[in-house]
DNA sequence: CTGAAAGCGCTTACAG
DNA sequence: CTGAAAGCGCTTACAG
């Protein structure tokens, strides 16, 4: 750890130039009132010594913070858009991948604002009002992509269309003739979820077709989830002909748990996924899936972010943006 | 766009609290003279004002840049471990997605100085010596992360132990008895690849088996490449038995190609993959594949990016982390 | 324990 | 076009 010679500072620089310290920072800062000859030499003596303004540090510092829960595909797809759109914004973005809960305390809060970030986006888990107090006194505006749960403090938020998703999904296995179309779902108590299933319910009624209680599951997200929740549901007499999992991971897991049971997807059962993540297109059969408009929500997310930073008020609390039916191989008509 | 209040002082605080700037000062570096009740006092207020000292800003400020190609699950594996280690370490990290190629031209090592950075991680990409050099006299070190090309400039790196990775694999097919065993490479150029390559050419040399050219494709490392590439490969007369497809995405288009050619994967057709990402167990059958230690990889490098920023001279310019097979379904016995 | 004072790095209105 | 000088935000050695 050999004690790197102290930082440079303007008045190194001014020194090797020959000139004042005031003729270096008027450079620093794009002043029009230095000799292009002055400004040029200060410039090369300023890179050469790998000069960092305190101003160019701020900017460069990371401003807006992205929080997630791991890296799956599914947030690694908003993260990227986030990403993209700081870039075009010319702020950098931290990002940090939450061990415990945002609940987890009020430290959270507190740290964000020590480390001087200008706006925090966090994907599915929100502050507490405790945590949002010490953020709007600290004027460090929140994000919040695709809520866990409908906040009853004044947040602003993105999300797809949920609920059209749902209905959609629904909709177009209704289309194709199934009648016995079981949901399976997040978890119970995540709003996605929620929205989701009442889409479901909604297409399910206009159709005039009745939602058998037994054919509602909601296990989870995840691949496992999937296995179990659509081995569960194929197991029930009558067995359902379609399966609205959503999320891709769980259709492709109702994939395997059909063809664990001697099962031929599309043929013999339908399959409609969500998200439209990159496996959606790798498993045999293709998925049939809604697309959810992962890095156009962070573009958005991030945008917001710095308008609100700006001391903007927004109108909308909360923005959905639309999800889109893909149709691939997994859909069939009964 | 309402201007914000100016940005909170010292002194703001100090005349809130009726105590001198000094003192302030005082109570933000954690001096010892101060009496517990002032110091509270102080805290609280410059908690309610939400304060960010300079020095916090720094820290918090981003100090070392992950760069990546995008967020696929291989990029984002290694960038939780980044993140993850960057954690533990109290520094910030920020990231950037390249859009152009790092070789893309001096900019890029000069908007990195501008911004303040302490150290960089670059995956795959590595600057040139040009770009290296204004790093260099920034003292703004780089680690690589698997590196495509051999540098041929002093940079640090870390990667898998691809060569003894590709060894594995193929004594894996080799014990279970296969012989016809072909290579389903990454892009015939990196560095990666040529690594696996050999060590799959060890494997059959050491086994007495000799190595066909038609028995070794390198298309690439995307899942379309392993679908067209194992097509051919499975078009071959005689035809292997089985594939080394050096990632997962490739080995899950590898059996693709192979149902569509209506054989079984693994009665008639063994595959074994590369990466151990989460789609590995997701595809049926689930893949034999040589875990990467991801996470770990991206630990490492944030630990030496950290010891370089430093000034500590690290010994070995590459540093490899164990690859390690995981035996599930994809590959039987011959 | 406290704060006046010196000092550092930086910026900017202004005199030349 | 340049720089002396005033000033801002912060820190710290030191007198009380």
């Amino acid at each position: 750890m050999s004690a790197s010679p102290r930082r440079t500072t303007l008045s190194t620089i001014a020194a090797s130039a020959g000139v004042s310290v005031a003729t270096v920072s008027k450079v620093l800062n794009d002043r029009s009132d230095v000799a292009p000859a002055t400004r040029s030499l200060v410039r090369s003596l300023l890179e050469q010594h790998g000069y960092v303004s305190p101003s160019a540090r701020r900017n460069g510092a990371a401003t807006i913070e992205v929080q997630v829960d791991d890296l799956c595909a599914y947030f690694a797809g908003i993260v990227a858009g986030v990403v993209e759109a700081g870039a075009d914004a010319g702020v950098s973005v931290a990002i940090t991948i939450n061990k415990s809960p945002v609940s987890g305390g009020l430290a959270w809060s507190r740290d964000l604002v020590a480390a001087g970030r200008r706006a925090v986006i966090t994907i599915a888990d929100h502050p507490t009002s405790a945590q949002l107090a010490i953020l709007s006194r600290a004027r460090l505006p929140v994000v919040v992509i695709d809520p866990l749960n409908l906040p009853n403090i004044p947040v602003s938020s993105v999300g797809p269309t949920n609920f059209a998703g749902g209905l959609t999904a629904t909709q177009h296995l209704l289309a194709l003739g199934h009648s016995r179309i079981a949901y399976l779902g997040g978890p119970a108590t995540a709003l996605s979820n929620q929205a989701r299933m009442h889409g479901y319910r909604a297409a399910m009624e206009s159709a005039g077709v009745p939602v058998l209680p037994e054919y509602v599951r909601t296990p989870g997200y995840c691949y496992p989830d999937g296995v179990e929740g659509a081995g569960a549901l194929l197991d029930l007499r009558p067995a359902p002909t379609a399966i609205f999992a959503t999320s891709d991971e769980s259709a492709v897991g109702a994939i395997h748990a059909a063809k664990a049971r001697g099962l031929r997807v599309p043929e013999d059962l339908s399959v409609v996924g969500f998200d439209d993540s990159e496996i959606a297109s790798m498993t045999s059969p293709k998925l049939t899936t809604m697309r959810q408009p992962l890095r156009e929500m962070g573009i958005l997310a991030l945008r917001t972010a710095l308008r609100l930073a700006a001391g903007e008020r927004i109108e909308s609390a909360h923005v959905e943006l639309a999800t889109e039916l893909v149709i691939r191989e997994s859909s069939l008509a009964a």
